[in-house]
DNA sequence: TATGAATGAGGATTCATTCAT
DNA sequence: CATGAATGAATCCTCATTCAT
């Protein structure tokens, strides 16, 4: 997570302009959507002239990349606690724990999350995700790895797979269409479709 | 899927001609992406004129949203035997008959999807998928309602949904990352998923 | 002199908007000099928008290039049958000869002459020259060559390089200067100092 | 030459900051360009704030104006014995001397005069060229003048125009372009030429 | 119908300059 | 005096769209 701005910020006026950007950048992304999201649209959300956008970041790119390195990394801290804490717990507390951290942690984000994963290309938000899905999948691997007696299947790899891409489609689907399902319904049957996936016997598990 | 040309084309000609941009669109979306899908470039990929295609179309979104239409019917066209295939057999060779004509179907169009999840805002896409998620869903729905008896819960709804969701995410990825997994495998793990989800012993439902 | 233009205008009122955009050109870099020559205002000067500039030029670099290149090729052909006619003349009367036609060649153009030179930086003017340099450079070798028994020394190369420097800044400045001095004494002193340069008895050279 | 400096730096510290401008504005004039010389560029360069500039010179054009003049005034300097020690001489040894003299004053400034030549409007170059040129014309005026009895022809301003045009060309491009030419061989050709403008003999003269 | 020249608002970005601190 | 954040007009250029032919 490279440092995308200019210059290092040593002033607080500095560092409360470039939050004024980067909130309006997100809201204008929420509102207008990615390809509509001008720098000069940007600037004016924020009370700036354009230009002085330039004094804060290189291009229109580094906005968006920064936003979404926040959104990354406010959300990988905000889970870091439940995963340190799960480590020593069975699969199905450990699973459930760090589920419900991480839907809390989207919800309380849901508008950038919505503007992000709906109006910006996918090819971006990749990246982005690259990291937190590079630390939840050694997670559940090593999970898978320590319980390799109970496990359905040989290949860790696969299961951890398939446990990544489902989970965070379900969570980020579920904070963002609001389906009519209860959280602890929704964190329940999440977590077993998680358990199914690698163990042989998901109600023993927990 | 409303038509969303500016007439009816009658004539042959008319028709290919039509064709001829949404292949063109198609083609341009698949190699510059589509912020750069200009339709000035569509124009000229078709062997046309800018202002011939707005005979056609009464504006870009109209192509796309065409270009997507088309994917999803075919999408819907190629699944259609294995879902009627599917009807009258259990929920285990259903489940699979289904996730192998939609992964054969995504794997046909693997260019076009990626331009499309990629690069195209996903709020374009869930329009055009909305159709094809509810008729699965439909289905889905079913099958689960005629199997009632075996179900992990009587939540029928809730299934539903988590299943479709993480079916299509685990499709899409699985096509567009192309991860390191045997399409016998993946096949045979979401089958178990799906069907962990909704039965309380999906090893006895094949 | 690659044509630098989008694509080959093939009806009349493109080639007439190409001529339009060209004087315009001409005029705003008389009138405002290179740095403020605009596109836009290029565009207005030609009566045309922004955007149908571009139908005609890649970028404003090439209007620029265009323009010079016009310049260079219309002096390149208005002083052609003098070389030719030059060809068989003993070198005073061969020099002037050239001399004049390319007098008057510049003189019709005076104001773009006038725009290039003194508003746009040397060093473009340099590659638009450098052809017409490069022949005029080869006539003067070969008339030399051809002379060689009355020359001062026997370095061509250096006769020429000189002569090519001083008749150019010569030519050019009287023509944008204006200075006090009839056509006729400036023929007579320029063809002098030529031979001058190269002869051991200019006088009898003639 | 006018002092084009917003108030006559009367302290040290403040004549030490403009030195500090003026050879920023060069480093950035020959190193990017006139076009790319940006203010800013010039303040990084010379470890001043971008506001702390105008507190030294009016606007861009004046350090631009202030660094030709600079330039400019060190050739006239660099010259002034040479053009003293000539007066006592004939014209061959005079003009030789004073074009040795001026080679080398350019040779020592070649970065900056091809910055300055061959990048800035040439119109911004005449006017601090001016006096230059003023300066020495009026020395060959009188030099033609004294010797008047040798002239080929009676029109002194003349020659002297011719004179001083080449011989700037010569010496710029000789310095600039660097052709295959001995600085010995160099200096005879144009004193040759310089002399043959003005006198009958050239030989004799000397 | 088809053409393609023309449009013009809007895009990202730069930069000489100002001014509150 | 110095700072450097802020300015905002201006830059080149794009592109969806129109319309006379």
């Amino acid at each position: 997570m490279p440092d995308t701005r200019r210059r290092t910020p040593r002033q607080a006026r500095s560092r409360a302009t470039v939050k004024r950007i980067l909130s309006a950048g997100t809201r204008v992304l929420e509102t207008q959507g990615y390809p509509d999201a001008s720098t000069n649209r940007i600037a004016t959300e924020a009370g700036l002239s354009p230009g002085s956008l330039y004094q804060y970041f290189p291009d229109k790119e580094a906005i968006v990349t920064e936003i979404t390195h926040r959104l990354t990394r406010d959300f990988a801290a905000a889970i870091a606690p439940s995963l340190r804490q799960a480590a020593g717990q069975p699969p199905a507390a450990a699973t459930r724990l760090v589920l419900a951290a991480s839907l809390h942690a989207l919800q309380s984000q849901r508008d950038l999350l919505g503007a992000l994963v709906d109006r910006v290309p996918n090819i971006e938000q990749q990246q982005a995700l690259a990291s937190v899905r590079r630390n939840v999948g050694d997670v559940v691997y090593h999970v898978l790895a320590a319980n390799s007696a109970q496990l359905r299947q040989a290949d860790i790899e696969r299961a951890t797979w398939t446990i990544v891409e489902l989970t965070q489609q379900l969570l980020v689907r579920y904070v963002l269409d609001q389906p009519a399902i209860a959280e602890q319904d929704f964190l329940a049957d999440t977590t077993h479709t998680i358990l199914s996936v690698a163990f042989r016997d998901p109600q023993r598990i927990g």
